[in-house]
DNA sequence: TTGCGTGCAAAGGTTTTGCATGGCA
DNA sequence: TGCCATGCAAAACCTTTGCACGCAA
């Protein structure tokens, strides 16, 4: 027989992360915050379904400042080379940023100085716009931070 | 008595990366490279040196897709603010690619999307001129080369 | 029943730390 | 002579791999 079996895990695994499509996990992370509501996951697991998630294209990882692999689910959507990844420094959510100048700046960068950049690797760190207002809350327990230092 | 003192390493060390100033190691490939030379240093030494480098801001550290620490000298130049970092995915060496652009990018994104870019923490992956001629290569010991303006 | 998935334990690899020794000022 | 710097060895981490057992189909 052949074909992907469906388990708890992954099922668990996968409604977790796209109710917090906006947060980027490390495997650890993850395993923790599910155990936090009651469900219990191998860190192996984690490891290779967050790999397997990104190999379907259903997820992104990047390395965050500490050197820590993290993961964001995004479900496939994503035309990821039209638009910037920004991640902000503070409480470590991803946005995507849609817009034109993804395009133009990519295109500018080849035609003048002849570096193609690939959107979909790229991550552009910063402060959202709810950290710069606020005395910023999240980081209880560290979940999902890539704060640091370059 | 306070202050830092001048050894031999440390000389050497400043000495190297300063002839390879748009190369980026792990301080695994800069004690390696530097053995090529005759130079032998210590691994834990190098692992000091480039974090004080960090700390002195003359040179940067991000994280590569394999998540390594990877330095790179810059001599303290750099009005970093002003100007992308984009790094090769293929020969990892870094470039400053100082436009108008990068102004202007990180502009739109704070009027338009409310988030505030650090463009010293940012870095845009893809590859650079050389590399897309299939010139650029890594060698085994993940030394770079590939010395390409932008 | 078949074979993929899981998770413990161990291995691998990178980075940090402890400590005795060496070298600069 | 005082400290700081160095580098070995070990510890601390993160991630991957091996393997026996469990479970979906």
């Amino acid at each position: 027989m052949r074909g992907e079996y469906q388990t708890r895990q992954k099922r668990e695994m996968t409604r977790f992360l796209a109710g917090h499509a906006m947060q980027c996990f490390t495997p650890e992370e993850l395993a923790r915050a599910m155990e936090a509501e009651g469900v219990r996951v191998g860190r192996t697991t984690a490891y290779r379904f967050l790999e397997s998630l990104c190999r379907q294209q259903t997820a992104r990882r990047y390395q965050d400042a500490r050197g820590l692999s993290r993961y964001q689910y995004h479900g496939g959507d994503a035309d990821c080379d039209r638009h910037f990844h920004v991640v902000c420094a503070r409480c470590g959510n991803m946005f995507h940023v849609d817009c034109a100048m993804a395009g133009q700046l990519a295109e500018h960068l080849y035609a003048e100085h002849g570096f193609r950049v690939d959107a979909r690797k790229s991550v552009l760190v910063g402060m959202c716009r709810d950290c710069q207002k606020g005395g910023g809350e999240r980081g209880d327990d560290g979940t999902s931070r890539c704060d640091g230092d370059v």
